[in-house]
DNA sequence: GCATATAGTTAAGCCCACTTAAATAAAAAG
DNA sequence: CTTTTTATTTAAGTGGGCTTAACTATATGC
């Protein structure tokens, strides 16, 4: 029980603060950019897919596939996006990232690291070897999680 | 050296998974709720500093007094904050939760732990007992690093 | 006390994301 | 081969967030 009340508090005073460190960084680095959110949003969900289609899209983002379509057509105009036609389905549309996409992202993660490299500088040897461990127990149960339900 | 590469790496698998997630919820409450991101985030600020002024927030929101005016506005119109004169300078406003804007609020937390308490369940007591320590030095040192730099 | 700076609001207007409805075109079903 | 479903696009229209500029009201400095 006790174990469960630290895991518990623990848990919600990092999420706290990292959800905080990181929706305002995200914020701040899609602002300088010159894109909008929606726009890093798609971005981000083509990244982390690697290729996919319009309807794909729509269901990750929860829009409708109409809005999806115009907010991919402006990042294709833009040249973030790679937009060709499915060869198995000609109806369909696959959408990657060009390669200036991949290095607006690529810089839109680093900067999400970047406090990271901040935070390593003040940790002691020991205490890096106790979070890898403890983030890599998290990491494998949260894909855990995903998986089952 | 080891240590340090072990660190990163998980860390950067960690907030990859995390980042996303918990993007994703929020969005989805959010959206949900039937108030706007600018809204929600706007509101998370209030509440993490308890009550504040117009100023305040344009500066941790990025965007001008004129932009956040209209956006309290709104906000103190749907009953979720109230805004009050600043006793010491009557040119200042402050802003603060309402009753249901505190609501609001808790149950936009409480969606982001929802699946941490799925995770707590497929973990095991020593995990538990590893991830508390763990994510205790990593929110110690964020603070830290915040408060430096 | 007067000039200036500061806090906030209001108004006008722009842009963008989003929706619905209609259209196109290809695949699947019968 | 015709009908229906599926994937996407286009067009029209709405609403919201944001900016600039102008304005009000209070505080501060000389």
């Amino acid at each position: 029980m006790i174990d469960s009340v630290q895991f518990s508090q623990s848990m919600r005073a990092w999420m706290d603060t990292f959800v905080h460190r990181s929706m305002r960084d995200s914020a701040r680095f899609v602002k300088t950019s010159g894109y909008s959110m929606p726009q890093f949003f798609l971005l981000m969900q083509v990244y982390r897919r690697d290729h996919c289609g319009i309807s794909d899209l729509s269901e990750q983002l929860e829009i409708t596939n109409a809005a999806t379509s115009q907010l991919v057509d402006k990042l294709v105009q833009a040249d973030l996006l790679i937009r060709t036609e499915d060869p198995l389905d000609r109806r369909a549309k696959q959408v990657a990232l060009s390669s200036k996409g991949k290095e607006f992202i690529a810089q839109g993660i680093q900067e999400r690291y970047r406090w990271m490299d901040a935070l390593e500088e003040i940790l002691t040897p020991e205490e890096k070897v106790k979070i890898a461990e403890a983030l890599g127990i998290m990491t494998r149960a949260t894909k855990e999680v995903e998986r089952i339900g």
